[in-house]
DNA sequence: GTGAAAGCGCTAACAA
DNA sequence: TTGTTAGCGCTTTCAC
């Protein structure tokens, strides 16, 4: 238990606490003998600064929020590993914040960081209602939210293009011959996945086809088995799936394989967001690839630019890319 | 950017700065009008109390560091939000530290975490060596460290049976007749993985066996695919792989895959921890499954223990147990 | 039932 | 080059 302080360290190197506050940041202001003098005091005396003063001081906690809905959800940690690493190298931390998929809870989430203190936000798939987010974003010095659009006021907007990917992931499937296409969709109150729907449809219109069948479903591997089976037995000539995300789609090979269906022989699937595991599944996965360790990057940037009064980027689009793999080979 | 202080809130309500402070933190001592002018001021000013100052004057934070390797790696995220589940309860928050599985940046962190003046810390997986570690962790009011141990006037402890696993899977994989068994050992500076060689040969001892050969990697895919290629040139009569981690194992189901060594047909292969991923590759993975979300749930408890004085269970051994699936299937 | 004063550890601003 | 003063927002005495 350290409790050293700032005035311990001074007495002991026999010079004042303001003395000792200037040498150990640096900002010199005493003789060379005299800064010696007092860092190995404060070395001797295993002293370290306290942040929690220092914060009060100067009203910067040097924390940073990052509000996730689910870090079991393998697209989360990549993004938080891109932000941490961003501020790590600016000196600052992560109050990490799950919300388990519940809007209830992250507006307790976002009224513990204010009290917190937090310097600025991160928040990842909100699912707020606009209103309420907005009047939440309000609090903060800073803040960045990632898969929603804002004001660029409220906040700073990194947002993938999920019109475009699902586009191209309907012409993949479409390229490689398949032309009883059905879409496992998500959640159907996802904004993402009505973007998505957008695209798909966007594809449809220009080649003049259509989509066999929609389901929707929870947005994991359960929810891509449930969705992926109604589709192949509402239409049993079904011979492709455009899935909601990886997981979906992973849910979906489970099913094909269940229903004797072979991936890709009889049926073409294809994810979205490119998460490690989609590599692993046999076949592999192709998908439509999200570089999310980059968006972690970009949105801490994008939070730290605004914190010190930049506001170049106001708003990122993510253009995803599709990554061909074995589950959508034509035959 | 709320900036409302205590005194606002009494200005406007026409009391004092300790009757506002009293009235909100539940402590009575105010007549039922006065309570009611105030919670009505500081609702009107969107008053948010002061973590920072209350945390400078109380000496607690309400927060927990918690430090794992890498929370890419799917063990950890299920422990953090095991632990996040308690904590929230508590009313306490998680700064996430993740230190790249390296001991350097270990130290760093652990001495951010000692300036943010965290009330505890939840260390996962150090590499530190003994003595800094234990110079570390005494500088906390609380900690607990999980996958390692350490006195437990340093911290609580929460151990994985190892030994025990790894003697669990070896037999397993010689009850199914292999008797040509590698091992795909993880870091070999890592203390698990010591331990669970002691099990992989504590049951060849038993039975008078040996293993073919042993090669270490990184605690991921990557490190296990070459490991077990590794492994598979210096033994082409190799019928059985016991892994470091679940990650390790998945490395080796592609290596055996890219050597046309069939699993679980020519090779038998097992890992260790249980991440859902495992059930999702092709052969779903044998393992020895962890709970890591209980871990997670007892180490926050254990540390809020100690935060409280209570030290009913200074260390915990979590017994893991066999989760037998295909790729370890007798032929 | 209510308030005044002091101080947590630090640093900005102003002396000396 | 060094020290003094004051105050960040809150809560713990102790007094009224």
């Amino acid at each position: 238990m350290s409790k050293t302080t700032l005035s311990d360290v001074a007495r002991r190197a026999g010079v004042s606490t303001m003395t000792v506050s200037r040498v150990l940041n640096g900002r010199g202001g005493a003789s060379p003998e005299t800064s010696d003098r007092i860092r190995q005091a404060a070395e001797e005396l295993a002293y370290r600064p306290n942040a929690v003063a220092r914060a009060l001081k100067s009203d910067r906690s040097g924390i940073i929020g990052v509000v996730v809905p689910d870090i079991s959800n393998p697209f989360f940690p990549e993004i938080i590993r891109g932000a941490e690493s961003v501020a790590m190298r600016h000196g600052y931390n992560l109050l990490l914040c799950n919300v388990i998929e519940s809007a209830d809870r992250e507006i307790d989430v976002l009224r513990v960081l204010e009290t917190q203190r937090v310097d600025g936000v991160i928040l990842c798939s909100a699912r707020l209602p606009e209103k309420p987010l907005l009047q939440a974003l309000k609090q903060y010095k800073a803040a960045v939210v990632i898969n929603r659009s804002v004001p660029s006021a409220a906040a700073g907007c990194i947002n993938i293009d999920y019109r475009q990917g699902a586009y191209e992931a309907t012409r993949h499937l479409w390229d490689s011959g398949r032309r009883r296409i059905g879409i496992v969709a998500g959640p159907e109150t996802s904004h993402g996945a009505a973007q998505r729907l957008e695209g798909v449809r966007s594809f449809f219109a220009s080649v003049g086809g259509r989509e066999l069948g929609i389901a929707h479903c929870t947005p994991d591997v359960a929810g891509g088995q449930t969705a992926s089976l109604q589709l192949l037995e509402a239409h049993p000539d079904l011979d492709g799936l455009v899935c909601y995300n990886d997981l979906n789609a992973i849910g979906a090979l489970k099913s094909c394989g269940r229903a004797g269906r072979a991936v890709p022989g009889a049926v073409s699937i294809i994810g979205f967001d490119g998460i490690p595991l989609g590599e692993l599944v046999t076949p592999p996965l192709s998908t439509i690839y999200v570089d999310k360790y980059s968006i972690g990057q970009l949105g801490m940037r994008m939070l730290l630019d605004r914190l010190g009064g930049k506001f170049t980027q106001q708003s990122i689009l993510i253009r995803p890319e599709l990554l061909a793999r074995e589950s959508s080979r034509s035959v």
